[in-house]
DNA sequence: CAGCTTCATAGCAAAATGCTATACAAGCGG
DNA sequence: CCGCTTGTATAGCATTTTGCTATGAAGCTG
């Protein structure tokens, strides 16, 4: 017994407009369709759906029943489609956000919290991944965009890489670590202490292998390995261990006062922190005004990165 | 942006089966045809809903949220279908029953309870309604049946009416009463004692009217009126007040031990309780086997009660 | 009971839906 | 890397459904 779900919204518009002519203009039809849909209906469910000879149109019990299920169907049509309009504002949707763990703890995640206060209805879901792995997630679509260091000629063909912020790594330590009294650091006072190594595969592992050879040592005294951000920065704040980190990382970090930076040069990355996607790629505009929330919280975030440095003497 | 209810719901197949032509032979369909459907559902969004050129079909985020929608649409159809079908077979729906208060309380209450142990999918929406309303409830389809005690000429055309047991009254009052201590009761013992009046209205009223006459006193001292049946055996149990009830009722409540009969002769109305509904009205399968059912349990209870009657002696 | 409102029916045009046959494209194995 | 298999898109056609306008029928109301 298959029932035509076109019926069955019928119903439910006149059983809530109260009457077949109401009904039809509450659907932008006209009275007959309705009338005739109706008919149909009760052909094919072989029952009386209304009681008749009843003027202020009176509906059976089985009638109200059918009419339930119209209703939900209506309501899900209705769904469908605010779900297309909401994708195509961008005020709707899933994005999927693959990023280097370390920014995505110290800035994105954050970032995500302040576009879905502007954009209830999106929902973000985040997941870690490396340059490599986020490649290949972009073209198989399991994700949006991906954010990412990036060195300037390592995009392939059929990507867009954003750039958001400078790549400028420093290296942190606690507050009261005994180095930031020396007034002049040399390399030696580096290799003294123990060091943090960063998640294996991340940028900041290749990053960590060239201070090495820049410091002119073969190898750090690494005793700790594999933390998440948070993880990192409660073991630098107990510990007078160091560690590789992007600076932005170590800024936003600035209020809780836990790392600081070490006023020591050490030499720079050729490759900028960006949003990367597919140019090819399906449109997604939740993903795209996502993006440029992104955009300009960095932007914002350098403009506040300089009138800091200006303002108070600051890691160095 | 009006979506076909149709396509949704031949999205939502096609991606829960995993292909296009799983999806149409899951909806008794040719591939081609929903190919076709999901081609003018993409039309119509504007918006890919599959990532091109990928053999393990990939559906992109819009295209899974409006599969979504197509799922409850199906589901809500389905449904529909399984409300008719339970409907016919009388597993499904709504039973609106109306009765006399004494005996919804003493009886049907019971075996309501009895028949959604049997067919739980049927909801019973009972009412309290005594003979004048009830006809008017049956004729504006507000019931299905009425429970009530009917006088042999008193249905008019259109109605029909199952008798499900003779009338009989009896005299009740609590178990210690002084009056069960006389060994032959004289009618002005019983007007010596407070009476409790029936709901007005009700056919217990009239038939007090009746014992008063016989007894050939103008007034009884009526000093309790318009409780339903548990404030009436409340009452009764703790005074030693009189009521005039169905000897059914009275019977239904034995196991309690709260009221019992004084075998005091009274006349007896003419009428039996019995099942009232409309002979042109909406067939109501669920309906029907409720009334099979009260009608059987009403036949098992006379047994009951003359094997009760043999093995006791009660109440005489 | 006359008039008003509302629903049902008739007839027709247009669109949608379904089918079969066939072309096309993406993976996969040799 | 080429052909084969599998699964999807397209074409063409018949049928059904859907929508409309015009008009008849039936309840309610004053």
């Amino acid at each position: 017994m298959k029932l035509n779900e076109r019926h069955l919204m019928q119903l439910a518009a006149v059983l809530d407009a109260g009457g077949v002519s109401e009904g039809a203009a509450m659907l932008g039809l006209t009275q007959p369709a309705v009338s005739r849909s109706l008919n149909m209906l009760e052909a094919r469910v072989g029952e009386p759906l209304f009681v008749k000879g009843r003027r202020p149109l009176q509906a059976t019990q089985l009638g109200f029943q059918l009419a339930a299920q119209g209703r939900t169907i209506i309501t899900a049509s209705r769904k469908a489609s605010d779900a297309v309009q909401g994708f195509m504002k961008g005020t709707k949707g899933v994005v999927r956000v693959g990023g280097v763990p370390f920014f995505m703890d110290a800035m994105i995640s954050r970032m995500i919290g302040e576009f879905q206060n502007l954009e209830p209805e999106v929902t973000v879901q985040q997941s870690y991944l490396n340059l490599p792995e986020m490649v290949a997630a972009l073209e198989g679509n399991q994700i949006e965009l991906g954010i990412v260091p990036i060195g300037v000629l390592d995009l392939g063909p059929g990507f867009e890489f954003t750039e958001i912020l400078p790549g400028r790594n420093i290296v942190a330590c606690r507050p009261g670590h005994p180095l930031l009294r020396n007034r002049r650091l040399r390399a030696h006072d580096l290799t003294s202490f123990p060091w943090v190594a960063p998640l294996p595969g991340s940028p900041l592992m290749s990053d960590l292998q060239m201070i090495l050879m820049s410091i002119g040592m073969s190898d750090l005294n690494i005793r700790y390995s594999g933390g998440s951000l948070m993880s990192v920065i409660n073991y630098l704040a107990e510990t007078d261990a160091l560690a590789v980190l992007p600076f932005s990382v170590v800024f936003a970090q600035r209020k809780e006062n836990r790392v600081t930076v070490l006023p020591y040069e050490i030499p720079q990355p050729n490759r900028s922190l960006g949003i990367l996607r597919r140019v090819g790629g399906l449109r997604a505009p939740a993903a795209e005004r996502f993006a440029a929330h992104v955009t300009t919280s960095f932007e914002n975030l350098r403009h506040i990165i300089k009138r800091h440095e200006n303002a108070v003497v600051w890691g160095r």
